[in-house]
RNA sequence: CGGGGAUGGUG
């Protein structure tokens, strides 16, 4: 059972919930476990109907298992449905109020994310996190500060919200102050102190940012393209495309298009165009 | 051995 169990959970991981399935309908004895990691292989692959049949299924159901239920939902934005099956649960815990708190604050329920702030009982890292989170998304990057330095200990995730509601607004200094503060920076940092920078229209600044980075993701070209395009620097754009082209998702492209066309060059526009129809 | 937190375009 145990060995089985563990192999559930790789199927699941990898997405290959057919595999998983088989395994688990095989297995002779079934725990606890058994359940809790298909229903958690379905939940986190989107399959909301199999892993709720998995869940009427259980013989036994613990916090976890209604726990991971709700976070599928919540995941897909289905919070009415979320909020549902916390509703008809036995007893809550830190995990599942960090769950809907998380959907609130992402879906723009901000009171309901204050609603649930002020029920929780006590508090650890991921659920201060996540309170954080759910000022940024308020636009009250005060209230956000408050708790960030409120907070005992902090981690890359934590660091990475403060610095990149920081960012988003543009505002350049209290940017620089926590990612100068970062023990470790990994590149959401970095590519947080890059949109500073281009938000507050330091396209110079910003490129030697680029320059100074460890590495680039799909998101710092987003960036520095965006930049370009709005200052008009049509070379140094295509540049960045040509150098890096092949990487790029439909994001990059669909805003590569935009640039060209908001530039006039509706052939190049077209030909970025074309190749992604290469693509399959 | 199972559940919760962070960055990009359009909607």
């Amino acid at each position: 059972t145990f060995a089985s169990n563990l192999l559930v959970q790789k199927y699941g991981e990898f997405g290959s919930l057919q595999d998983a399935r088989n395994v688990f309908t095989a297995m002779p004895l079934k725990n606890l476990f058994s359940f809790a990691i298909m229903l958690s292989a379905f939940a986190k692959n989107g399959h909301l109907e199999e892993a709720k049949r998995v869940f009427d299924e259980m013989p036994q159901r613990d916090l976890v298992c209604w726990s991971s239920l709700i976070a599928a939902y919540a995941r897909q934005g289905r919070l009415d449905q979320a909020k549902a099956i916390l509703v008809g649960m036995p007893e809550w815990d830190l995990v599942v109020s960090t769950t809907m708190l998380t959907a609130y604050a992402h879906g723009g329920y901000l009171r309901d994310a204050k609603v649930v702030i002020q029920a929780m009982q006590e508090r650890d890292l991921v659920s201060c996190t996540a309170i954080l989170y759910a000022h940024v998304r308020d636009g009250n990057l005060n209230e956000a500060k408050r708790v960030f330095d409120g907070m005992k200990e902090w981690d890359l995730v934590s660091c990475s919200v403060m610095v990149t509601g920081y960012a988003h607004r543009g505002h350049l200094e209290q940017t620089k102050n926590v990612f100068d503060e970062m023990k470790v920076r990994n590149i959401v940092a970095w590519n947080a102190l890059l949109l500073a920078y281009v938000e507050s229209g330091q396209l110079k600044e910003a490129k030697t940012v680029f320059d100074a980075m460890p590495q680039h993701d799909l998101l710092t070209w987003h960036t520095m393209l965006t930049a370009y395009a709005q200052g008009g620097y049509i070379a140094e754009a295509e540049l960045l495309y040509e150098s890096t082209m092949q990487e790029w998702d439909v994001i990059s492209c669909t805003t590569m298009i935009s640039a060209y066309a908001q530039l006039g060059h509706l052939e190049r526009a077209r030909a970025v165009f074309d190749s992604m129809l290469e693509w399959d």
